[in-house]
DNA sequence: CAATTGGGTTTTTTT
DNA sequence: AACCCAATTG
């Protein structure tokens, strides 16, 4: 490798090498220091490194796989750069190469890399390929990760400058929502007058801009409900329990360095190179982050496709992809178009599509596989058809074709579509997983062990300690508590130290003193343990003290009891293999990884068909994939149909666009005319997003179908003036003639002829809970339901279960099925 | 005064 | 099913 210093770059260079602007010394041994002393005394050099096309072989071996777009990508270092990369097109590919390119070639240690992604997942796989490309077992040195976990690592080194207590807890959704209503409970306002959610999101955008209590006042009118008071109040709740949420992660580490020009450069200087991944999902503070930390040296790395952006209702600006040239002009473009993932069929689909929108870079995919197999679009009487339609070519996939059930997903627009299909996956025994339904730590009890844990970190964390001040029952009802509470208020302290006060001046009496003694007591214990000691010791020491394996749980001989006790040794076991990076406190660290990661429900590996949402789908492909419930009002959303904003729904078609470009193989489009909203039966009209689509795309069934939904084909009926003219026609859906088995015929067909014994799939249309059904509970197991009660829409059964215990359930809630 | 029981409400998408 | 609030029981 040739390393030339030079101040100025000539033009007649720039095509023969690559150029990083350095106002430091490169670290790496591959570059001599005394070649680039100069750089640092004279401030700014251009150092160059020879094209890695010509030059030795590792840097052949490492771009050689790369297309000429991704390469130029990967290796260019003459600036910003914005990489506008298509679905499917070798993103992470490029992204990984860059930073083995950034560091074997040009000698750039990793921790002066700063790499962002959206997801825990995201950041982990690609931690994962980086250091395979390397050839490294792990690099703890890979600054790579969240947004919000960055700036969780950067608060806490800078606790100081950014007025934090070193300990702070970080706050989620949940424990957000809890604190604001515990103040609105302060301010005396009802929980109907403002609704908590709505202050939630109300507090969030604030953030997201920068705004201040104060800011909001100045800035909007006064409404109804006081949200800049109620705002003010909560921030007040937050720092007396030394915690901070999830968006005053990103809010306070931009006022740092907009306020603190010497915290800025610190960090600034130690990344000297940015990347951030899902740049068109960025809100405002972390552009502002993004700028903070590269506007020095500019050598910041954006990747991103407009029309993946499907997060604006979280604050993401498309803006901030669209206009990123303005914040950093001299911005070098590399668009990448090549496709790696889908068929031909499928693009043309995925392109077709996204050319209605109007909000866009433009960018043509291509590839240059088999057009593929075509189209297919099912469509059903209802929602329970159309699982079962679904579950049965499923059927057909893995059985017949012997497709893994891991390459098979299921999408769609809410999680509330999901039950049906739920349902009959179970029915014909399909082995399925849903991704981010429940949260592993969204479970009662493990909340319980870490707000206990978050005790022993942080005694004055109020909302932990209200949570389990009671938990398990001590003796400290709501009047203890309330005298807790208002000594805290009074002398301004945090619960923890009223409760100690109170103790000391026998303020509390009866059960209410010994259980708060007890209590105390064992926090103190837990805070000295915690400073050093490993994690798992800390909750066994909790488990012990609280007796909570016991007491904690409402019955542990009970089913609920049993799973309870199996998450708590599963969390047992989570905790053990935690391991820490050696700053601070072990069990501060746990916390923190813990609020930051949405760990989802353990998975056994086993091959599964994939249930998720099109958001959480984004970033992943499969072979197959389903999307459901292509109908108006539900995908687009009527929200976004109604709104005023006419982007609201090009943000739908980013996210259908999104949904097409998961598949690799076949996509199937599912429309059902009747669905089962949770609280009415709605017949429905199809998307509209479904003649946005090309017939030729579509099998020729499929377009029998379709025709029947659509009489005047695909917006060319001349009377109704060109596209989408027939969206808002009365349609006419004409049933097949057997309803169950077209077009599935050939699927049942297939399953009734199938050698191997397996459970016939149901006959009747609709699952009907009747007394004397025998239902299958997934959590209490198998039981007869012995009564049927409650009004139209909200049918209540009680169901004697085998073991003779039993229960009533609101039907259309409970996750039962007929066995 | 604490603890349990009963009734009413509830769903877009999530780091 | 999960949650909150009011009413009842110990």
């Amino acid at each position: 490798m040739i390393v030339i210093l030079l101040f100025s770059v000539p033009p007649c260079l720039r095509g023969d090498f690559i150029w990083a602007q350095s106002s430091m010394p490169f670290g790496a041994p591959k570059v001599p220091l005394s070649s680039t002393q100069g750089a640092t005394t004279l401030g700014r050099a251009w150092v160059a490194v020879r094209q890695p096309a010509d030059s030795d072989p590792a840097v052949r071996e490492l771009v050689d796989k790369l297309n000429p777009a991704q390469r130029e990508a990967a290796t260019y270092l003459d600036g910003p750069l914005m990489i506008i990369a298509g679905a499917g097109t070798g993103k992470t590919r490029v992204i990984t190469h860059r930073i083995a390119f950034l560091s074997r070639e040009v000698g750039i240690p990793l921790n002066q890399i700063l790499a962002v992604t959206f997801t825990n997942k995201a950041a982990k796989e690609m931690r994962e390929r980086v250091c395979h490309l390397l050839g490294v077992p792990d690099s703890p040195g890979l600054a790579i990760g969240t947004f919000h976990s960055r700036c969780a690592l950067i608060l806490r080194r800078e606790a100081d400058a950014a007025g934090l207590d070193q300990n702070f807890a970080i706050l989620d959704e949940n424990d957000q929502r809890q604190a604001i209503k515990r103040v609105l409970k302060e301010m005396n306002i009802s929980e109907k007058r403002a609704r908590p959610q709505q202050v939630q999101t109300f507090i969030n955008q604030a953030k997201m801009r920068l705004l201040t209590p104060q800011d909001c006042r100045a800035e909007f009118d006064e409404e109804d409900v006081p949200y800049a008071d109620i705002y003010e109040q909560y921030q007040k709740v937050l720092t007396q329990a030394k915690s901070i949420d999830f968006e005053d992660l990103m809010m306070r580490t931009v006022v740092l360095f907009r306020d603190n020009e010497q915290a800025r450069q610190r960090w600034a200087n130690r990344y000297h190179y940015v990347m951030v991944d899902e740049y068109q999902d960025t809100n405002h503070a972390q552009f502002l982050l993004s700028k903070l930390l590269a506007q020095d040296h500019r050598q910041i790395c954006i990747v991103g496709d407009e029309d993946q952006s499907i997060y604006s209702w979280r604050g993401a600006e498309i803006s901030n992809l669209l206009d990123f040239e303005k914040a950093f002009p001299g911005t070098h473009i590399v668009k990448l178009e090549h496709n790696y993932r889908s068929t031909a069929n499928i693009l043309k689909a995925a392109s077709t599509v996204i050319a209605h929108n109007t909000q866009r870079i433009g960018k043509e995919l291509f590839t240059t596989d088999a057009e593929g197999e075509l189209l297919s679009f099912i469509a059903s009487r209802d929602q329970d058809e159309e699982a079962r339609r679904i579950a049965q070519e499923c059927t057909r996939l893995t059985m017949a074709e012997g497709v893994n059930p891991d390459q098979i997903a299921i999408f769609y627009r809410g999680h509330w579509l999901s039950r049906a299909v739920e349902d009959q996956m179970r029915q014909f025994r399909l082995p399925y997983r849903m991704v981010g339904g429940l949260r592993f730590y969204d479970r009662a009890e493990i909340k319980d062990l870490l707000s206990f844990l978050r005790l022993a970190v942080n005694p004055d964390d109020n909302l932990a300690f209200e949570r389990v001040l009671n938990t398990p029952t001590r003796g400290i009802g709501p009047k203890a508590q309330s005298q807790i509470e208002i000594e805290a208020a009074r002398l301004g302290v945090s619960w923890m130290r009223a409760t100690h006060r109170l103790l000391q001046q026998e303020e509390l009496k009866g059960t209410a003193r010994r259980g708060a003694e007890a209590f105390i007591n064992a926090i103190d214990a837990w805070c000295s343990l915690a400073e050093h000691a490993d994690p798992v010791d800390v909750l066994d020491r909790i488990l012990l003290d609280t007796n909570y394996r016991n007491d904690g749980i409402a019955d542990p001989k009970s089913i609920e009891g049993e799973s309870k006790l199996e998450n708590i040794e599963e969390f047992r076991g989570l905790m053990a293999t935690f391991r820490p990076t050696g700053e601070g406190p072990p069990l501060a660290e746990f916390l923190t990884a813990m609020a930051l990661d949405a760990t989802e429900e353990k998975d056994d590996g086993r091959p599964r068909i994939n249930l998720l949402t099109i958001h959480n789908a984004k970033g992943l492909e499969y072979d197959y994939v389903f999307t459901i419930g292509l109908e108006k009002g539900v995908f687009p959303t009527s929200r976004a149909e109604d709104s005023m904003e006419a982007y609201a729904v090009e943000e739908e078609r980013r996210l259908f666009y999104v949904a097409i470009t998961r598949a690799r193989k076949k996509l199937y489009l599912s429309y059902a005319y009747q669905r089962n909203r949770p609280d009415f039966w709605q017949s429905t009209q199809p998307s509209r997003f479904l003649l946005e689509l090309p017939p030729s795309v579509f099998d020729s069934e499929s377009l029998r179908y379709m025709k029947r939904l659509v009489p005047y084909g695909w917006g060319n009926n001349p009377e109704r003036g060109g596209a989408n003219a027939n969206v808002d026609r009365e349609l006419v859906y004409t049933p097949a003639e057997d309803a169950t088995e077209a077009p599935g015929r050939a699927y049942s067909q297939y399953i009734r002829n199938m050698a191997a014994p397996r459970p016939a799939p149901p006959s009747g249309a609709k699952p009907k809970f009747t007394v004397g059904t025998r239902v299958l509970h997934r959590h209490l197991g198998s039981g007869v339901i012995s009564e049927i009660g409650g009004r139209p829409g909200w049918e209540r059964a009680v169901i004697d279960f085998d073991d003779g215990r039993s229960q009533e359930f609101v039907l259309k809630y409970a996750p039962i099925t007929a066995e």
